[in-house]
DNA sequence: TATTGTTATACTCTATAACTATA
DNA sequence: TATAGTTATAGAGTATAACAATA
């Protein structure tokens, strides 16, 4: 498909995509201008480099930050439904079902029907979740949280943590 | 809170979703655990928080963090073509055609052929573009901008952004 | 042969409406 | 009527392979 992205621009005479125009910029680096500056922007790039160090280091149990915050979520708050659960993570109820879905599968976790309200599904880690929750606790611990110190300094990544939480609450 | 959440669930047994619990756990707060040091948690929700807001102040403008960018990089690196941008943003080539499309429809820029490669599509903003972008610049920089200011105060806005930096350099 | 822009495609995330079974 | 879990679906965002034009 050629062609359809003729778009006549007139503002001044901006020329049109099949104009040619006589650059002979040198390869230098590109120029970030006000994106240096801009909050957002760094915060979004240090929060992807940050989750594929995470996902790295707990490769070997095959957990996202998405997961390992389920399955500690669901052992530090033993008889809660599948709604609680996902409000406190900012999880959608019906994305978490499929996710769900996917950890019980691996029996990580179970759903048992709540005796109080049959609507429920009280969640509760398995044995085996247990074990996998700790082995990642310690390879986060050790490795990308420890990488994080080293990085930062334990100073500067505790005060890192506070403003984003203070972001996070009260923002 | 009341009742045991019985059920001893175990790998062999782990319960089918049938089951019945008795759970008669109050309402109290969720506790989030270790989830309170991790800093790549704090590190998304803040993201997601502070994206919100930046796409709230330029609302009257209809831009995205993401083609905001792509302006911002467009207007300060005259000359350069797709790979280029796309490159120092990030964004695969691929998925930048859609983007750029989208942002020439708007006639905020326009693909010019470079005469030294025609291989190459040169981008730069129409007036247009240059219009719509130094807007978007003022109602970051009063409305986005000055609030994190006013929820970190200024010293501790830097120290975040710099620390920010020095994890998508270093980390 | 290699590169630029592009198409096609697929997979993940996220978001909303509506159904079911319970309450 | 309202709520918990679910289904279906749609839209972003992201990822890879491959093709045409050009180098």
């Amino acid at each position: 498909m050629t062609g359809s992205r003729a778009a006549e621009l007139n503002a001044s005479k901006p020329g049109k995509a099949g104009d040619v125009v006589d650059d002979h910029e040198e390869a230098g680096q590109i120029k970030m201008g006000e994106l240096s500056e801009l909050l957002g922007y760094s915060l979004k790039r240090a929060q992807l480099r940050i989750f594929d160090d995470f996902i790295r280091c707990v490769a070997s149990l095959n957990l996202t930050p998405a997961q390992f915050s389920v399955l500690l979520l669901i052992d530090r708050n033993p008889g809660r439904n599948q709604t609680e659960i996902a409000n406190t993570l900012g999880i959608l109820r019906p994305n978490f079902v499929a996710m769900l879905d996917s950890l019980e599968s691996r029996e990580l976790c179970v759903r048992v029907r709540s005796a109080n309200d049959r609507r429920s599904h009280i969640l509760m880690l398995t044995d085996n979740g247990r074990t996998i929750l700790a082995r990642a606790k310690k390879l986060v611990a050790t490795k990308h949280e420890a990488r994080l110190n080293e990085v930062l300094g334990p100073a500067n990544r505790a005060a890192l943590l506070g403003m984003l939480a203070t972001l996070a609450r009260d923002f």
